[in-house]
DNA sequence: CCAATGACCGTAA
DNA sequence: GTTACGGCCATTG
């Protein structure tokens, strides 16, 4: 299997539409890798002194959870003005925002129009 | 080259 | 609800 590149994760979260979520896991699933999770956290890291046009903060755990421990009340604040409703635990309803979904048949549709 | 390191995840107890 | 552990894999020192 192809190895992945930050820009590789970096194109799928710019998919990601205002307003939804995804999470590590599907993001590195889109990417063509899936189970390398760690490795989707490891490149949004990698924003963080270099700031880019990628909505890192649509980007949560599998169970919802906002695991950025750098800026979570920040990534909480983005959210909430997109519409997302962030709890008090700092959780959003992944049943109700996770847009893996969507996401997938944009890349879908990508592909077959190529 | 090798070992350690993550903004993670699924399973098990 | 909790902790623990193995797997994950590009990057870094």
């Amino acid at each position: 299997m192809m190895p992945i590149t930050f820009e590789d994760v970096y194109r799928v979260v710019r998919l990601i539409p205002k307003g939804r979520v995804m999470s590590y896991s599907g993001v590195a699933r889109l990417c063509g890798a899936p189970g390398s999770a760690r490795y989707v956290g490891f490149a949004l890291h990698a924003l963080l002194h270099h700031n880019r046009d990628v909505p890192w903060w649509r980007v949560v755990n599998a169970r919802g959870r906002i695991s950025n421990i750098y800026a979570p009340l920040e990534q909480r604040k983005r959210l909430e003005a997109e519409g997302v409703h962030v709890s008090e635990t700092l959780e959003v309803d992944m049943e109700q925002y996770d847009a893996e979904h969507i996401v997938a048949a944009h890349l879908r549709s990508y592909k077959s129009l190529r």
